[in-house]
DNA sequence: AAAAAAAGTTAAACTAGTTTACTATAATTT
DNA sequence: AAATTATAGTAAACTAGTTTAACTTTTTTT
């Protein structure tokens, strides 16, 4: 069963009765996504939030000077959303676009409540993924703020080693806040050492 | 009632019977700090989450080079906490330091299980809580890649004036991301216009 | 009210990271 | 297999923000 992953993902925080995971399965639908194709454009109303199953891709928010800023990276078993936009049913600050082929299970927005009704354990879930994801957030800006270039691409290295091979180098300077030519010469200077 | 702030605070975002208040008052408690003093250092278990009655704190992580990087203020009808430390009951990364005399109702970790299990409903407002919060810091690691120093003053002034008047600009430099020096030389450029 | 400590200002020299512009190498498409 | 497009590397000139170090103003303590 294709939804499986899901179900290992959601039982890391909470249990679940056969009949909720069928409830819950009722209430979520798959879709796939071919690269390049975006799952939330900014400025659309973002309708789900979607775990992947497989594939990649980059969160970004494109600024007034017309630049583009990747804020993250999903791959298989995240999850990826805008949640600003999700929870106030806002327009979307940000994009996000498939760098890979990308299967995703979506949780709608239309029956959120009504699932949140069906099986209330969820609303631990989703507090608990959102401490996580906000703890990720502060330690980020932390880094940002403390270390350098060349010590937040190692730090990148070290904490998604994965990433580096599968996303191109300028996606990864743009998560980092600095230029695809400076990150060229830090791996330079890392090679020749 | 001094507990009467952060049962409208909650009420902005669940309802709670009186019977509820009531469970809820017994399991948190207030207390007051002078100025100066710690409600978290870095490397302490981080026990308590605190509701701001009244008063001004900073949470900051001190860096390998000995520097003070400012993640976040808070003041009254604000939260504060270390959430990972929290959270997972580890070693706190921050620490949080009242700037004015401060007075907080806190919540403990050692009872939140207790006190999740008599008003499930809290699992919704701390959902919400964390929701807010990620959306503000993935807004603030957007604005620190896409902004000038300048440009990101300007913002804080904007988001949080009266911040401006409670906090001293080296804190405020400090939270932006820049020197105090040179934050002292942009306020110049912005009086000279 | 004096002394001391904390916070803010100024300016010159410096550096981490950007910009621009060109070249090289994959990876896709025809 | 040739042509096109996307990605990566290099280097010189530049700039936003830092460092250092001295000075001024404000706040707190005695």
């Amino acid at each position: 069963m294709q939804e499986q992953p899901l179900l290992d993902y959601i039982e890391r925080y909470i249990d679940l009765t056969d009949s909720e995971k069928k409830i819950l399965l009722s209430k979520v639908s798959s879709r796939k996504y071919l690269k390049g194709q975006y799952i939330v454009q900014q400025g659309d109303i973002c309708k789900h939030s979607s775990y992947l199953i497989s594939g990649c891709t980059k969160t970004s928010y494109l600024d007034k000077k017309g630049q583009e800023h990747i804020i993250m990276f999903a791959i298989e078993d995240w999850w990826t959303s805008d949640i600003g936009s999700f929870v106030t049913q806002t327009p979307a600050d940000y994009n996000i676009q498939c760098i890979e082929d990308t299967e995703v299970i979506q949780f709608f927005y239309d029956n959120q409540e009504e699932l949140l009704q069906d099986i209330p354990k969820l609303e631990r879930l989703f507090r608990k993924m959102l401490e996580k994801a906000l703890v990720a957030s502060q330690k980020r800006i932390v880094r940002n703020f403390s270390l350098t270039a060349k010590e937040r691409y190692l730090k990148f290295s070290e904490l998604y080693p994965i990433m580096e091979q599968r996303v191109p180098q300028y996606m990864i300077a743009s998560y980092l806040g600095i230029t695809k030519e400076f990150l060229s010469r830090i791996k330079r200077q890392l090679a020749n050492t």
